[in-house]
DNA sequence: TAGATTGTTAATCGATTAACAATC
DNA sequence: TAGATTGTTAATCGATTAACAATC
């Protein structure tokens, strides 16, 4: 499995971004039970060039066959394992409100191996009800929870106020991911990585571009 | 206010992503009452170079003072005019489940000017309730909704399934922006502007990150 | 074999950064 | 005025695309 690339320079941004994609169409492919599929007709289907595709599965290796394209499980199997598909998840939840219940509730991350294991918030009136199989523990609980259990991922959803304090307690424990959903830009350190969904950002570009449709790339 | 660019190449995808990030921590330093600002003291604040943030803003305009930087209640304003927040935009939501619920109880974006007008979904059980001041339609009241009251942008929080169905009922009532939650690829026609949320997604990304730590740029 | 498509290198394109004249 | 910082051009860097030898 030759890499087109040493550690040195990095897997860019925009494959990261892509590999997703590719992941899904092929997900969806394989429902069909279609058995090959080219680059050109990636491309074609997501808007990309072929070219473009190529490029982006070389930095992993030689997946396909030269005359023939791609068997469609095989590349299906290898994105899976690129995107870390390939073994399960251990996630908690801090923050319990409307936007935590829905996360709690979403079915899809649980089909692909991210389980929500334990819940916190801080609002005594949620303390004990359960949400998505789980018991809802108040905050002063994390500590002890991330002492005694194995925990890959932090999804944050709390308000934006104690955003950074609840993300460095986390880091104290040991967890090297994070989710954030709290609208402030988290400070971590070395080797804890980061993911943020930040609806308002989303809202801003979407405004922006209603204004500037006639000027606007891609 | 000359303009670096005409409407030929457009603005790229990186400053629109940046414009937001620079309006919310202009929005901070107004609340501190801080007068001015320069393009380096920006750049450390939000980890991009002095140059970067003086060849962005220079897409739209001149916002500062040679040899004194910017007054932040100007660029304040400017940006946010630049992202369309000096008016108010209607929205209806289409799909009140558990993210929808979250997003219409979200108070971030009313603050700001967008408020959701108008709530559908197609779950009798729904049907009548309150949800953040509205009260909860059948889809099929969409298309007359769409006849009698101005709508800026329709937020889709619907199961994939009937995603690209609603989003082609709002956009044939005139709807010309689309806040996209569902996990699938809407098609829209020229025009018609997008954003898309999508969770999977970017836990995904998180995925890759977590296995590919040592590799990645930025 | 002939046809097709990969994997990869070279060419192109676009975005970021450095540098500096303009100027408050 | 002297000092500082902008706005913009030129240089650099990185990502995308085109081209093609390798090969199934």
């Amino acid at each position: 499995m030759p890499v087109r690339d040493g550690n040195k320079t990095g897997i860019p941004k925009g494959v990261i971004n892509r590999l997703p994609l590719y992941y899904r169409y092929l997900a969806e492919l394989a429902r069909q039970e279609v058995e090959k599929v080219s680059s050109s007709e990636l491309g074609e289907a997501l808007g990309l060039t072929a070219a473009q595709i190529r490029s982006d599965l070389s930095y992993f290796g030689s997946f396909g066959q030269h005359g023939y394209g791609y068997r469609v499980d095989e590349l299906y199997n290898q994105i899976s394992s690129i995107l870390g598909l390939d073994r399960a998840y251990n996630l908690i939840l801090i923050g319990a409100g409307n936007l935590g219940k829905a996360i709690a509730s979403y079915q899809n991350f649980r089909n692909r191996g991210f389980e929500i294991k334990a819940i916190f918030d801080n609002d005594p009136l949620l303390e004990g009800k359960y949400l998505s199989g789980c018991i809802i523990q108040p905050i002063d609980k994390l500590t002890e929870y991330l002492a005694n259990n194995p925990v890959d991922i932090a999804v944050i959803t709390t308000p934006r106020e104690v955003a950074q304090d609840v993300c460095n307690q986390v880091i104290a424990g040991g967890v090297k991911a994070i989710w954030n959903f709290a609208p402030v830009r988290l400070q971590v350190p070395e080797g804890v990585v980061l993911e943020h969904i930040h609806l308002t950002n989303s809202l801003l570009r979407l405004s922006f571009k209603m204004k500037h449709s006639d000027k606007i790339k891609d």
